[in-house]
DNA sequence: CGTTCGATTGAGTTATCTCAATAGGCGTGG
DNA sequence: CCACGCCTATTGAGATAACTCAATCGAACG
């Protein structure tokens, strides 16, 4: 069977570093939505390729439920940090139906090594992943629940349109209210009513999956966006590759 | 002048790698308590080596305030992933007085591929970096105050005393309330209720920048702590080195 | 056709905030 | 050496954002 192997980078890969990256990774496999792809608490044996779908990894507390911890989108990569630093893993699982290429730790390390230019483009990769875990951690810490919805729905809609332009457009939003509650520190209900806010003030339209932006400027307003964090990794090139691994 | 260059380093730093590190570095600068590191929204020019003291990055929002990123040991690398991913940086302060080594943007990249060893050791740093920041998002989407505050605590304690043993000891403990509430997501007012309570139920005292553990496992508990995400990386080795650079 | 899950609404509770005021410590300048 | 001013810690009191509990409703699903 064959299938599609799309790599988002930042640069363009020598075919080399390619194949190499190809040989070290697993056949990809596919994930129904809600599926668990790693279980909280593990140890680290490999990073995560997301070749489709959208993935979140989350952190349990407690007696206080979950706290996502960032979304990963097709092309990204998962895990980096875990493996580097020798810790358990968090949970990761599939907010829609997911491909995944995993690339053993052993195998990654020695990538890392013997591609010194894909180990770069990966190193570039976690340093974005830090600056939006940053942009959470501010919206969590500073922002009210309103404008730190307004954020997040801001940079959903950011890295999931391939297109640049943003206008009154629409994209499928992956997240249902627990999930958003998830991810924004905030309860069900309370999500709830600040997306009733967020439509009744004109700014979006949220129905069965689907977001459209009513208001663009209204929205980065209230959720004071600065889209530049996102910008100089949004997909500069996408490979596309078929693979056979062994 | 000579000074002292401590370097924590994960693995043992083979001499060449150690003296193209300290050779790439500019000479190192004290800043006394206060002071200014890196204005927030300039370019990334550099990143800084910690030499001594304490500093902390955040970043400002609009009218509420600043939120406390990051705060940065002796032996931590500050702004790695800014560098890397060509963003603006935050801000940077010194929390206590603090000496600092630069090493600027080019000297850092051309370092890293030199060096790959180095490279691999401050991909780590910034591993390490990324679990802590994780840390600080769970606490700010799930954890009350009165947790937040003693996870906080536990982790300013542990990543402080280069002794491991933690019993009812003492440590030095630079942040006065506002900066608490700046790192906590908090009002300073909040802030010195909760350290009221943390010192009514007997399990901290704080006082004049002295930092008392009157119940370890009392406060483990309270802020569900578990020290591991910080062990891999305390300390290892560190190293000294006289600098008279260029 | 019953069950489950997500969205929605109501109502009361509480954690945390804001505003305001006081008091102590410390540095600076007169 | 004293007086002033600023910063930090502390306290009180009222306001509010967000939470919890609980119930309803519709859609999806088996």
């Amino acid at each position: 069977m064959r299938f599609e192997d799309k790599l988002a980078a930042y640069e363009i890969l020598s075919d080399e570093a390619r194949h190499a990256l190809i040989c070290a990774s697993r056949p990809a496999r596919m994930f129904s939505k809600g599926a668990t792809l790693q279980i909280e608490g593990d140890p680290a044996v490999a990073a995560s390729l997301v070749v489709d779908g959208l993935a979140r990894s989350y952190r349990s507390v407690l007696g206080a439920g979950q706290q996502m911890l960032a979304l990963h989108f097709a092309g990204d990569v998962v895990g980096l940090s875990t493996i580097l630093s020798g810790h358990l893993v968090c949970g990761l699982t599939a907010l829609t139906p997911v491909t995944i290429a995993q690339i053993p730790k052993d195998a990654l390390l020695a990538l890392i090594e013997e591609q010194p230019q894909l180990g770069r483009l990966l190193w570039r990769d976690m340093a974005r992943d830090a600056l939006i875990a940053q942009e959470w951690l501010v919206g969590l810490g500073r922002r009210a629940a309103y404008a730190r919805t307004a954020h997040l729905i801001c940079e959903i809609f950011v890295r999931q349109s391939t297109a640049k332009v943003i206008t009154g457009a629409a994209c499928p939003f992956p997240l249902n209210q627990p999930e958003l509650a998830d991810a924004l520190g905030l309860s069900v209900v309370h999500v709830n009513r600040v997306l009733q806010r967020l439509r009744g003030e004109g700014l979006i339209s949220l129905f069965s999956g689907t977001l459209t932006i009513r208001d663009w400027e209204g929205l980065v307003a209230v959720a004071g966006f600065d889209p530049a964090y996102l910008a100089p990794f949004c997909n500069v090139l996408t490979v596309s590759a078929s693979q056979e691994p062994a």
